[in-house]
RNA sequence: GUCCCCAUCGUCUAGCGGUUAGGACACUGCCCUUUCACGGCGGUAACCGGGGUUCAAGUCCCCGUGGGGACACCA
């Protein structure tokens, strides 16, 4: 059999994690068969699609990488198709035409509701139709349903869930044409997995009561239905499904605050699948350790704690130019300007193990490129004392004196004035470092002072001293 | 309400009849230390309940309970 995945959203809003991690599952299993993966705009619905939409979509793919092979299908250029089968649907006597009005259908289930019965349509035109309403120049409104069968269950082989058995008296004639004509959602996804090929279904858990449904739409059809994975839900702290409620559920948002595509990927890959104790993945590892086997059956909570931790060990360990090129958008947000100053992988490589996300990085790193205002104010209070004035002269002359402006002399002369003044590190490198940085944080103090530089830090050594003697004065 | 699905530390999970129930995040103790971090070594913490099946059940079955999802002229 050939394999070919896909990922169909509706382009209501953004790519949201939940949405982000079936497409990624969907990839995943594709680029392990070494097959297709294709993305699918399901934009039947034209009052809530969007373009925005849909362009939000196609930037939250492309941020997280996750390519697809085809061009992206939209469902709203294939209604000649739907049509089409619809009318097969209608000449085979596999669906009708029902005239009940809306106000009758919500009356209905209203009753049924208060009966404590499982609303659904009653059937009312599913004998009464067929041939004297078949009239298109009737002016009277008309939904298409599907004949669904009565008796009998469908069985769903889910490759996640095992068998899940529906009894078709639970299922009702659902309604696979609008009024207006178009196509509804349960049509359309069957329509369109047949006539792509699509073998491998794997979606959120959310359509596991549709299924049923499209397979027996698919078999009416006299086709055989491809094989479905239903990969459990994403819920927010209170055990809900995740919402805007939760805070962030786009994926740029990730992006916006400062988290590296791989680290949201590995983060999601996680959730939901594992490999034994292993939590950290590189990409090709995902793709050949990856299998719906390994996907678990219970929903899972969505935890920051944890992103915000695989974020940073992707921040200590991924190669300082990948991190510099995801650098960039967060330096231009930042208005942060890196043109003067040392050289950008050589500041993240000195700063990385004390940056949890790329925005703390560029935050934390402005010093040394331009000049700061003022003191950290707790910082000063701190570490500025009656005694810093001498401290710092003292180090200003050391390190003046400093032929070659590099790490190892930087430190010898730092010890240097410890010794002569017979004071501990302990209290000659705080206010150092408050002079240079304006900061009680900051890379070790020879690193620090070689990547701000000669000039920089002499003056910022000296702007110090006035500072401290004007507060002591 | 009806139907479907799910159930191991607070969270993500390993486990696929016999384990001192393992790992990770978070929390926390100690060490390292010029700051902030990183790192290293420890610690607290779980099989939802009740019945079966079996020599043996976290693992299999049933019933409860709890949670999630679905029940649209949305997808």
């Amino acid at each position: 059999m050939t394999i070919k995945t896909r990922f169909a959203p509706s382009p209501t809003g953004y790519l949201h994690i939940g949405g982000a991690r079936t497409a990624l599952f969907s990839w995943l299993y594709a680029r392990k068969m070494q097959s297709k993966f294709i993305l699918r705009i399901e934009d039947t619905d034209r009052e809530r699609s969007t373009q925005a939409s849909v362009d939000a979509i196609f930037e939250g793919m492309d941020w997280l990488q996750l390519n697809y092979d085809e061009k992206p299908v939209y469902q709203t250029q294939r209604f000649d198709r739907y049509a089409e089968i619809i009318q097969q649907l209608l000449d085979e006597g596999k669906a009708y035409r029902c005239y009940c009005s809306k106000q009758r259908l919500d009356d209905l289930r209203e009753q049924q509701m208060r009966d404590k019965q499982k609303p659904r349509y009653d059937q009312k035109c599913r004998s009464s139709d067929t041939h004297q309403h078949n009239d298109d120049s009737n002016k009277q409104d008309y939904v298409i349903r599907f004949r669904n069968p009565k008796e009998g269950v469908v069985e769903i082989d889910d490759l996640v869930r095992g068998t899940i058995t529906i009894a078709n008296s639970e299922l009702d004639d659902l309604i696979i044409a609008r009024s207006d004509g178009t196509p509804t959602y349960n049509l359309t996804v069957i329509v369109d997995d047949l006539d792509m090929g699509i073998s491998h279904v794997i979606r959120g858990d959310d359509h596991i009561n549709n299924t049923p449904r499209q397979i027996n739409i698919m078999q009416a059809l006299g086709k055989t239905p491809p094989k479905y994975a239903h990969v459990p839900m994403i819920l927010g702290a209170d055990g809900k499904r995740l919402s805007k409620r939760h805070g962030a559920v786009g994926v740029m948002q990730y992006r916006d605050e400062g988290y590296l595509p791989h680290a949201l990927l590995n983060y999601l890959v996680r959730l939901g699948w594992s490999h034994g104790d292993q939590e950290v993945f590189s990409r090709q590892e995902m793709i050949d350790l990856f299998s719906l086997e390994g996907v678990n059956k219970s929903p899972s909570t969505f935890s920051p704690d944890k992103l915000l931790w695989l974020n940073q060990h992707y921040l200590k360990t991924l190669p300082l130019d990948e991190i510099a090129a995801e650098m960039q958008w967060h330096i231009k947000a930042q208005q942060l300007d890196i043109s003067q100053g040392p050289a950008l992988t050589e500041v993240i490589k000195a700063q990385r193990e004390r940056a949890k996300t790329l925005v703390d990085l560029v935050a934390n790193s402005r010093y040394f490129y331009e000049d700061f205002a003022e003191f950290n104010f707790n910082a000063a209070k701190k570490h500025f004392k009656t005694a810093t004035p001498a401290i710092l002269q003292a180090l200003h002359d050391a390190l003046a004196d400093v032929s070659e402006w590099q790490e190892s002399t930087l430190h010898a002369a730092i010890m240097q004035v410890c010794e002569t003044m017979d004071l501990k590190l302990g209290k000659v490198g705080p206010p150092l470092r408050v002079a240079i940085t304006g900061t009680a944080m900051s890379p070790s103090l020879d690193v620090t002072l070689k990547l701000v530089g000669r000039e920089r830090s002499l003056a910022r050594i000296l702007t110090a001293i006035a500072f401290n003697q004007a507060k002591y004065a």
